[in-house]
DNA sequence: CTGTTAGCGCATTCAC
DNA sequence: GTGAATGCGCTAACAG
């Protein structure tokens, strides 16, 4: 029932070659045939077929988007970046959750090849399973990686500079005369944290402090009790703490309460990852902000460019840098 | 360079449609014949191209999730939840934000339909400005809307009951005492928020209270020095406060901040939306829970259905009712 | 400058 | 039970 361009070349009284090159501006059309086309195509509402056209040129102009979840806020806010700024070159955004398992991102790439999308921007699932990512770019799909490098892969990457986040949030602190820390994260092989807290520890080590690991595990009810047992110990309590992602940073809030300690009074305290909530705790949190909306910008744009073909030199690795955003939460070690 | 049907009849020495029967389980063909086919699908990697399928049978299998920023976590959540469930049923999701501008809404169906879309699931800019939804789909897009019902548009509703959230918030302080409340909103005609005021306001009324409209407009340092002034004046003082979204929220909680009152002391609050770090002011806050997930899970199953063809009644209009999690920002009024 | 022709990969009708 | 042939809507190579 919709027009085709059959219909318009034929209301047009041309051939449909001449009505394509009329619609797309390419090879030479008269003036006058150009016109008549164009407005026999705008009286019968035409609109071309993406799906014939990608059948026909092998390009779907789709850009799909696999995070280990698209409900996060991290991740939730590059992809409203990405699409908005993909659309604008005249991409689709597709996007799915890979549940961080590398099962679910080897299926999801399987139907995009199905799909002869051109594109994939990922948060890789794992750090070393990734060779379905390199087959993906070999056989020609443009791979863009984001929050966990896959550069020394060969695969384009943007990223935060999770060590050096570490460092900055440990520096922060020891520059405020904490000496013992405790660096708090879920588990010691998921996702950005172990460089987060290799770049804390180290700097905390060369300034001659104390490192106080606590791994808390992924549940928030039990990194609670973990945390509370571990500052409980009397042993080297650390006067600083650096929770490295948001979950282990509520399991910390929780825990100090519990303890009837104070933030910034009894604990100073650096978050990862700022929220708008975070300003109106008592103390605000001073935060690590990660640039979300530029990785996605960045992340965008880079996607383009290769599609495009405007850049075909060798592999990209973009590291950003966090900001410390001083608030409340931390405070000179009494 | 992939391997297409014809190479598979070919290394299976049949005929292309033999192959094709083989492969999608219809019409009739030989055991021997079958057997044939499929080992040599499997030996060359043959995978079937969805673009072609879905040019020769116009279905892509794709559904647009068209809400109004995909960043914000009530939409992503149901992003999640949909990428998830659509993928079961062998569906992609496709996302764009619509910034809660109906042009960018029209923009977006526009290419929807040039890409053959059958479904879309949309959070509908504007509670008027709907015909472009409705000519979607009489042209037989299946459409669902969430978040803002246009079921006597007769598209189908998957939302909150918006009324029912704002009278059962005003009932809980009504129960504790409170008699004069304060709806706080940013303006008069966007979103969920009237719905939501009008159900406080008339409950409010209903058992003889007084209600504080006070209307902050969009921007968060406004609304905050807003809502100052109207609690700086001494008349007719809310004991209770209920600001209607999340930054209505935050704007409400600073101004708290500001005027040196105390939150559960000086004044009651219930807040929409609930968020892992409410759970972490001080006090926590009692909240009116949307069932995001719920709404998500619904949403897809009933695309699903509709493009399946399975359900064919009337316009469904399911309207989910918040849940009240009362935590500490709520008192008996002194 | 323009028309004719031939597919892209697949599903399906129609003969056999 | 199977194969040959057609066309979904479009682009592009090739003639003219």
């Amino acid at each position: 029932m919709p027009v085709t361009l059959q219909d318009v070349a034929a209301a047009a009284g041309v051939s449909q070659a001449t009505a394509a090159r009329a619609l797309n501006n390419y090879g030479s059309v008269s003036a006058g045939a150009k016109e008549r086309v164009l407005k026999a195509a705008a009286d019968l509402g035409y609109e071309t077929n993406h799906v014939a056209q990608a059948l026909r040129s092998g390009n779907t102009r789709t850009v799909n988007f696999l995070p280990g979840n698209i409900g996060a806020p991290f991740f939730a806010r590059i992809a409203h970046i990405l699409s908005g700024t993909l659309e604008e070159a005249g991409y689709v955004l597709a996007v799915s959750s890979s549940y961080e398992q590398v099962e679910r991102e080897r299926s999801i790439i399987e139907s995009m090849r199905a799909r002869m999308s051109p594109g994939l921007i990922v948060a890789p699932a794992h750090r070393d399973l990734h060779e379905h990512l390199q087959r993906l770019q070999q056989r020609g799909t443009a791979v863009v990686a984001i929050d966990r490098s896959l550069a020394e892969r060969g695969i384009d990457s943007i990223t935060v500079d999770n060590y050096a986040l570490g460092a900055d949030a440990a520096a922060h602190l020891i520059a405020l005369g904490h000496r013992t820390l405790g660096l708090i994260y879920d588990s010691d092989d998921i996702g950005s944290t172990p460089d987060r807290v290799r770049g804390a520890a180290e700097a905390i080590r060369a300034a001659g402090g104390t490192v106080v690991a606590i791994q808390a595990g992924t549940d928030l009810e039990m990194a609670t009790t973990r945390i509370c047992e571990r500052l409980a110990l009397s042993s080297s309590e650390p006067t600083a703490l650096i929770p490295m992602d948001a979950l282990m940073t509520e399991a910390t809030i929780a825990a100090i309460r519990q303890l009837d300690l104070r933030i910034r009074t009894d604990l100073s305290l650096v978050a990862v990852d700022d929220h708008s909530l975070a300003r109106l705790l008592d103390p605000p949190l001073t935060v690590m902000a990660q640039p979300v909306d530029q990785i996605g910008e960045d992340a965008a744009r880079l996607m383009i460019q290769r599609l495009e073909g405007e850049r075909t030199d060798e592999v990209v690795d973009l590291r950003h840098r966090a900001e410390l955003i001083v608030r409340g939460s931390t405070a000179l070690r009494n």
